[in-house]
DNA sequence: TCGCGGGTGTTACTTTTGTAACACCCGCGT
DNA sequence: ACGCGGGTGTTACAAAAGTAACACCCGCGA
């Protein structure tokens, strides 16, 4: 994964003082705003399904589980971020959320035979694969952890649906905001005003979470990015203001 | 609700051999091929927390819950249908699922203070409503029943998800050739090769459920006819031909 | 029985979106 | 050092979807 931010810093697009702002990492780090999946580390379930579990290290861009896998597990990650989506079979892609460490990702098994979704490490990602068997075992034996994992699905249901809200109703440009500001909340670190995403997606990949082509999402980025909605920071990573986002929302 | 047939039968549109089929309750009742919903009444669940329950009728066009309430509470449906949705600022409204009995309706309210979804009786309903709290309170009785919840849930992700997905991938036809025999599978009564749907649905709603306009869905839908995929019973009542639409269907 | 309201069918027009094609820039490996 | 490949920016053009407007048909209630 190359970091052409030069060019796109440089690029004839460019009307205005965006600087490319100098963030990665310094201030990263600092509480997200991480509101997105509920983190299935509190709530004892780590102390009950996690330890003695070997946690497994997923290369960037290794596939966690592909559509039509037929093991059942899911997978408490630990470190890292992963997109999950899905395929059609013309091999056009499709990403319905981003995950982070403290996130489940892999729950729709639970009433599948064969994946109909996929998951894909964003960077180098650790997680702990538990047989979805055992996590329904151990929920017997402590039966306060189905609150925990009814949020999570919860939660992503309530999701989905918003996207097929945006789906519905909202024009290229809005859905790109949304899925902007729910990267924002869900995997932002935050400083001051600005939100930095930590992980470095193709605009290509931004579109199929939009549902939109690549070069409208340029486009709509484009327009963002002189209106100061959309920055890039050093490393190549997105910086929202999130002030100056707040506005195009609902 | 009228039923204009005649209008719709004789409409300019016609042109070739589709007569108003006789199949209306005639020999509906049968098993339905629902998969949609896992039915909540097996495992269980009805034993521990529906007994000694009122169940409440909803007339037909009765909200049951809508966008803003408070208050959490599952919704048992015991007889009927209900059309699970939402309702944006500007009012254009959007359609996840139809529901009947058997299902649970409500459900998003685990996580939520203030619900963003709505749903509201199709027909005249029976529902036995279970504030979350006590759903949750028989899950530490009755550990089991987690793993039906945890169904619910993930079926209605797998389903939204797929909903993503024909939006994000499908051009109007298929949109509501998936939203047809979605609806075919979920509530459908099967009689040989045909499937009666046996709730009355306008097109407007038909058009929030495949995230077009009803204009699009219109004209979408007498080329179905057209092509025999699509007729009407006497009631006015939706009858596919399943065999006609497999074809188009991935 | 007359008119109204709701649902449907259809069409001309506008807007949005997708398609195709290409140029550019960069970093990397040969 | 060079070229290649991947990611981005942009445009002209074609296709799809939304908009607006209207006609029709029906059932129902005044």
């Amino acid at each position: 994964m190359t970091s052409p931010i030069l060019d796109i810093v440089k690029s004839p697009a460019r009307q205005d003082s965006d600087q490319s702002v100098e963030l990665d990492d310094a201030l990263g780090r600092q509480a997200s705003l991480s509101t997105a999946l509920v983190s299935v580390f509190r709530g004892n379930f780590c102390d009950f399904i996690l330890p003695n579990r070997k946690t497994t290290a997923f290369k960037k861009h290794s596939v966690i589980y592909d559509v039509g896998d037929r093991e059942r597990t899911l997978f408490f990650l630990r470190s890292g971020f992963a997109k999950v989506g899905t395929i059609a079979v013309d091999g056009r892609e499709v990403i319905y959320d981003v995950r982070k460490s403290g996130d489940v990702v892999g729950e729709l098994c639970a009433t599948e035979k064969a994946r109909s979704d996929r998951a894909v490490a964003l960077e180098p990602t650790d997680a702990v694969c538990v047989p979805f068997e055992e996590v329904m075992q151990s929920l017997l034996q402590q039966p306060a952890l189905a609150t925990v994992l009814v949020d999570v699905f919860c939660r992503a249901l309530k999701e989905a649906y918003a996207q097929v809200n945006s789906m519905a109703l909202d024009d290229t440009v809005h859905r790109l905001i949304k899925v902007l500001s729910g990267l924002a909340t869900k995997i932002g670190q935050r400083s001051g005003p600005l939100v930095q995403i930590p992980v470095y997606l193709t605009q290509e990949e931004i579109a199929q979470m939009a549902g939109a082509r690549r070069e409208r999402i340029s486009t709509a980025l484009n327009s963002l990015r002189r209106r100061g909605i959309v920055q890039y920071s050093a490393r190549g990573h997105m910086v929202l203001d999130i002030d100056a986002l707040e506005p195009y929302l609902p």
